[in-house]
DNA sequence: ACTATGACTGATT
DNA sequence: TAATCAGCCATAG
């Protein structure tokens, strides 16, 4: 496998704040991968958990979540993200909870 | 080498 | 608003 793709997508992602969600493809196009939305849930899977990659901040482009509602899965996620304060409407993020970086802070702190 | 696969997307209906 | 569809493209086997 590809590590070094995989480090820079978790590194990326773990630029999330708490309380914030981000797209895959927001996460591929920061992380220098553009159009790589895929294998950036790949790279999620994949995560070494010492690491702590803050998955279930990572939603569909339309702020929806990617696994099937009800699933294990997603409801790990609905809690994780309510922990924080993002409310799910109908499986759906707001708008105002989407992350907007600070290009420049990410860039130096992701150092590419 | 191939090819099926998928934690995706944007456009279209 | 919601469902469908074609395009996507690196990865895994």
């Amino acid at each position: 496998m590809s590590e070094s793709k995989y480090q820079r997508i978790w590194q990326t992602a773990l630029q999330i704040p708490a309380g914030k969600v981000a797209s895959y493809g927001q996460i591929a196009d920061l992380a220098g991968l553009p159009g790589r939305a895929r294998l950036v849930g790949k790279a999620l899977g994949y995560a070494p958990k010492e690491l702590e990659v803050p998955w279930f901040r990572i939603l569909r482009s339309d702020r929806r979540l990617a696994f099937a509602p009800g699933s294990e899965t997603a409801e790990e996620q609905r809690q994780q993200l309510l922990i924080e304060g993002v409310i799910l409407k109908n499986y759906r993020a707001k708008p105002q909870d989407v992350w907007q970086p600070d290009l420049g802070e990410l860039l130096f702190k992701l150092n590419y």
